[in-house]
DNA sequence: CAGCGAACCGCAGACGTTTGCATCATATGC
DNA sequence: GCATATGATGCAAACGTCTGCGGTTCGCTG
């Protein structure tokens, strides 16, 4: 009349604390304690390894939520995306998965699609889970305030978009480097003529890159053709649209064009193929992000490397530093650009 | 003395629902009914206002980790993944999350590596955290019975990868008839001589390819090289390798070859390019997955649609179904072949 | 041998919800 | 106007775990 559930010999039908002090005859307080690693000397050598024995026998496995509500430690990170197709997105989400992983923690993921309501929804919905902590990357700037909010509670990390003026802690590559490394290779191959096809202005890693590549290219004495127009999102056919109205507007052609994504540049391609101006021969073409498949292009696309994978990584790293207790910088990575057959040397 | 807490007028350091009680002079328990919709015929209309309205201006928000104990539902479907950085099972995951989300739950992240102890790890650590439902994909043959067993747990769905012999319910792609839609095509196009760069053969996604390919080139009497090796995993450098070998050891060149992914093909195309082969002149080149970039290519790839975003949008709404008392079926997605420039008629 | 501290363990309350049951007041039927 | 049905709310237990407090048992010292 004790064991009374045998249901499966796996996760039998939820053996708990109780089963094991009822079959280990002791206190379920003991319980607890023998298998709390920390509390461990607290009990007497016999009885944990009896109390594990019974454990393990009877495959006690702890329910986190219980716990989580007396503890006040859910263990789960939440990750809030502004799109999970994006294939910038991606990696950061491994990384951080994969340094969660090794901290006992899970992330819980979600997606805004750049929507604002939607992002307060969403911070609202963690928050009432108990999250631990949140890893928000692919925030617009008009979230700042609603993060800021959540960071009143819960400790929040920025990762992969930066946002301005704000104490939140931030995980990034530094744009303006990254523009400033596309202006020095482009003016090493002789360009003096210049354009760049602008992703969305209030994602913050596009307008840095703007600003890093157009003080350095002025710097270097070139001639960065005034298109102010940006893409409503970073992806192909935005590219494609962009590249077209440059061409279709500006009375000069440029002899390289820094497209602020590997996609735009991607569309930025196409849009000049169909009009039999070739590449690298006629105009020099740069993304950004280095993904997987750009060296396989023809010609292969100079880009900028985004170690995304890495600032997923140290996001999930400092959030748990967070957690800790402890104070850690925000980051800033160092792009490095990756150059291949889409830029030649100017004739 | 009675509202106490007025720290952040955010999300306040949690109120409860006694607090909200408190403030509205009734009990928890009246509370609790008045803001679930599927009882608040049960409260009279009146307080039931008044309660909404103390709850807004507290801002309470209902703790789900409590809910959860209480409940056993907790609102959250694990998902498994062997590889999150494989580009084919990231637009499942957004799939997933994007259907999981209409519904109210979302998704916790784990990733197996194709490691069969981890497995069983990540699964035990899922069943801890009393997740209500697993979508588990990219599972290796091995992974079968641990998942067999959490499913007389909780409901479990197949995402992407399918098993073979088991009752799971699957949500995958028909990968027989995409190799025989490519063994089609070649032929179609007057290739006699094929040859197959085989993905892992423990992942069921690939013999299942290899099986509709070879059978409906013997169908159409195509010769297939004999050629068994297949990759240890499907990405680039084994396509490089495994096209290296064959090369070197088969005594007939093919006209046309099936790689088993697209990633495999873009292996394949260096190495091909690297010994002065052409393609598709000398040889055509089929991939699977038709991943984004593909289409930008030269030549743009021949390949296979795989509607990873429907598979895993489909696994989610599969796992909803289950865990409302349906019954749903396996589903099985048809493929579509891509055909671009990377494969032409044989002269 | 009395006394005392340490080691070990049980007790019970708490975390924030939900829910069957009890209770009370009101409305309905005769 | 009384009995009964009905509607609204309060009460308390429970979900599984953790933990401060206190009690018991030992072994030890003086």
């Amino acid at each position: 009349m004790d064991r009374k559930k045998t249901l499966t010999d796996g996760w039998s039908g939820s053996v708990t604390l109780n089963d094991v002090a009822r079959a280990a005859d002791v206190h379920p307080s003991t319980v607890s304690r023998a298998l709390d690693p920390d509390k461990s000397g607290r009990v007497k050598e016999a009885t944990r390894l009896h109390i594990i024995e019974v454990a393990d026998k009877l495959g006690y496995r702890p329910d986190l939520v219980a716990r989580g509500l007396k503890s006040g430690k859910t263990g789960t990170i939440g990750v809030i995306a502004a799109d999970l197709g994006n294939t910038f997105v991606t990696p950061i989400i491994h990384g951080v998965a994969a340094s969660l992983e090794k901290a006992g923690a899970l992330p819980t993921l979600a997606e805004t699609q750049d929507d604002h309501p939607r992002m307060v929804n969403i911070l609202d919905h963690m928050m009432s889970r108990r999250v631990d902590g949140i890893i928000a990357f692919a925030a617009r700037q008009a979230d700042k305030e609603a993060l800021e909010r959540a960071n009143q509670v819960v400790p929040v990390v920025l990762a992969g978009r930066p946002l301005d003026d704000t104490d939140l802690v931030q995980v990034v590559q530094d744009n303006e480097a990254g523009g400033r490394l596309v202006a020095d290779h482009l003016h090493s191959l002789g360009h003096e003529i210049v354009a760049q096809l602008r992703g969305p202005a209030d994602v913050a890693n596009f307008p840095r890159r703007a600003r890093g590549f157009t003080s350095t290219a002025l710097a270097h004495g070139m001639r960065e053709l005034p298109f102010d127009e940006s893409a409503e999102r970073p992806v192909i056919d935005e590219g494609h649209r962009l590249m077209d109205l440059l061409l279709d507007t500006s009375p000069d052609l440029p002899t390289a064009v820094f497209a602020h994504n590997d996609l735009m540049a991607l569309g930025a391609l196409s849009s000049l193929r169909n009009r039999g101006i070739r590449v690298p021969e006629d105009v020099s073409l740069v993304g950004y992000n280095n993904l997987p498949t750009t060296a396989f292009l023809t010609p292969p696309l100079t880009t900028v490397r985004y170690q995304s994978f890495e600032v997923g990584r140290l996001a999930g790293k400092t959030i748990m530093e967070l957690l800790a207790g402890e104070s850690p910088e925000s980051v800033l990575l160092e792009p490095r650009l990756v150059s291949r057959g889409s830029t030649r040397r100017v004739r």
